[in-house]
DNA sequence: TCACAAATTGGAACCGGTTCCGGATACGTG
DNA sequence: CACGTATCCGGAACCGGTTCCAATTTGTGA
């Protein structure tokens, strides 16, 4: 069994109250301090937190709501998140909701009860839901990725990257081309990315681009560059990012076609596996240590009540690898 | 401010533990229910949890502790153990080490604090340090990818693993062979795994194989590839993970070399994106979502007191690519 | 209608800490 | 040596819940 303040206290022979202040910097004497030293020792005692925090208000804790853990830039983002939390003395709970929108909720009711000081949401996409719970639970949340107006975000700046991307297309002779997206219910990727996309290219006279929608993952996408590829016959496609990317040229080799001599190809996302890949994919690399340490930053702002700025935009750089054939 | 129980007990005319039966399901009459249903939807409020864990013992949380997140293996565990967690109704609370062994340690302490009733520890390697903590913890510990006697452990079973890549190696006719492992201070991979190719490889005569060291990370693989391939000359290369096989073949491409006409390549890990890199990586699979359903059914068990298998083996399979050439 | 059991409720103690308050002791000063 | 002050320490109340126990109310059968 675990031993309490009031064993120690017994054992070293004074009080459960200077047995706190020893343990929390107050006025004890050197005598006294040695006691209580030698007894926690012996004991190994550790103090419960949750005794501690029913008074205390602060925990130290904050939680981040990831959408999943395997993609490249939520661990990335997350991964920077937590170094700069760490740095400021908070520690990071992950919970992963494997994209169930009603695991959202659940567990931003569920960090709300180990009370921690904030949460930082990564979401693909805010609901009415979200709005009312977090609402109700009051604790400081700040949005990662999607932006809503009632709440503080930070997102990448989808719409300018795709529209970069777009006027890339356009400037290397490609006319007809195939966006391959995701469903509308992201925000930032499905319609804005998108948007961008679209409007870059339309900026160049480009305004009959195909659109279709895949998942994010590698298997799915690669099987509807399969069906895209039956029906019209691009001289690029543009993926939302880089893993259906990955799925499109999978196929695209398997049809015994070449990248870029037969389909430019494009992506959004900069992974690092990108250069061991042949041809090395075109894409845009956005700045996901900046927004995890901006992340990180502003939740803790928040948690001790200051202004934030209510958006954050993240940067982007642009990537030229081999993938796109200049027409 | 929130409201506490107190105060929803004196809106709804009653005594605070009627309002706590109410919660928890003892007896009450249906017209005070009613009374304390009203009060609890109008204030939204929400228990303290801290409060409730001081009392009960159990808080139906699990801790995992893992190295990184940025990696294909881990992030691949994790996912199953949080799913097999939550059908069985747990919450899940990561925290990412970014490989620091000192904060394998201080994880262990702040998830002991915050009274999880189990803590999963994906480890590279238990050292005394590990061992004091966990003993003055009492919170059940689950060792996942290192074997330590003291401790449960699940593991892959990686010797077996690395014998059979040494032997399919030898099969295929090579004979001047480099291993590109990692350091040993991880046991699983760095030692055992490299055990495993090296019998493997001895059984059919081959002894003389030259081993190097490489961080896990793919930049830190390329250059050391590079560095070997200036000094010596193999027609076969096998690399301690898949990771450190894409570096390798990073390298072999920017010399002019060609894998596997010039060097055979091969890894351990079989992450999906090795389908779309050519040629495609011969490489072993373990099978990581069994790993992890595993491990959340056993700490489970553990929590509950039940008696369980001391050592659990992981098996994995091999996957035949075009990066080994034969001879 | 009465005795007795079951259902319902309030009060108090408890979980393991923190903190306020007041008394005891030590110390410095005139 | 007496006095004021700073330091140290113990006792008690409190944080927000749960649970035990006893009292009250309700319901049942004879």
């Amino acid at each position: 069994m675990n031993k309490t303040i009031k064993d120690i206290a017994k054992l070293a022979g004074v009080a459960k109250s200077t047995v706190s202040r020893y343990l929390n910097g107050g006025n004890v004497s050197e005598t006294t301090k040695a006691k209580i030293r030698k007894v926690i020792e012996e004991t190994n005692y550790e103090p419960n937190s949750f005794a501690q925090s029913l008074k205390a208000k602060k925990t130290n804790f904050i939680g981040v709501i990831a959408p999943t853990l395997d993609s490249y830039v939520t661990s990335t983002v997350l991964m920077a998140i937590d170094e700069e939390l760490r740095k400021r003395e908070y520690t990071t709970l992950i919970i992963s909701t494997s994209k169930h929108v009603d695991r959202e909720i659940e567990s931003l009711i569920n960090l709300s009860r180990q009370k921690v000081d904030g949460i930082i949401l990564i979401s693909t996409g805010i609901t009415d839901k979200h709005y009312e719970t977090i609402q109700a639970i009051s604790i400081p949340v700040l949005v990662v990725a999607q932006e809503v107006d009632a709440f503080n975000c930070i997102i990448n700046d989808d719409y300018q990257a795709g529209f970069a991307m777009g006027q890339y297309m356009a400037t290397q002779g490609h006319r007809s081309i195939v966006y391959l997206g995701v469903t509308e219910s992201d925000v930032a990727v499905g319609q804005k990315r998108k948007q961008g996309v679209l409007d870059g290219l339309a900026q160049a006279g480009i305004t009959d681009v195909q659109t279709y929608v895949s998942q994010f993952d590698l298997h799915n996408a690669s099987e509807v560059t399969k069906k895209v590829l039956e029906t019209s016959a691009p001289t690029a496609i543009i993926c939302a990012t880089d893993t259906i990317a990955f799925g499109a040229m999978k196929t695209i080799s398997k049809l015994g076609k070449k990248v870029p001599d037969d389909y430019s190809l494009a992506g959004f996302g900069g992974y690092n596996i990108s250069e061991v890949i042949h041809p090395t994919l075109t894409t845009i690399r956005f700045k996901n240590e900046q927004t995890g340490i901006q992340a990180a930053r502003t939740i803790i702002s928040m948690t001790e009540g200051e202004e934030v700025q209510k958006l954050q935009v993240s940067g982007f750089h642009f990537i030229e690898g081999e993938s796109v054939k200049k027409i």
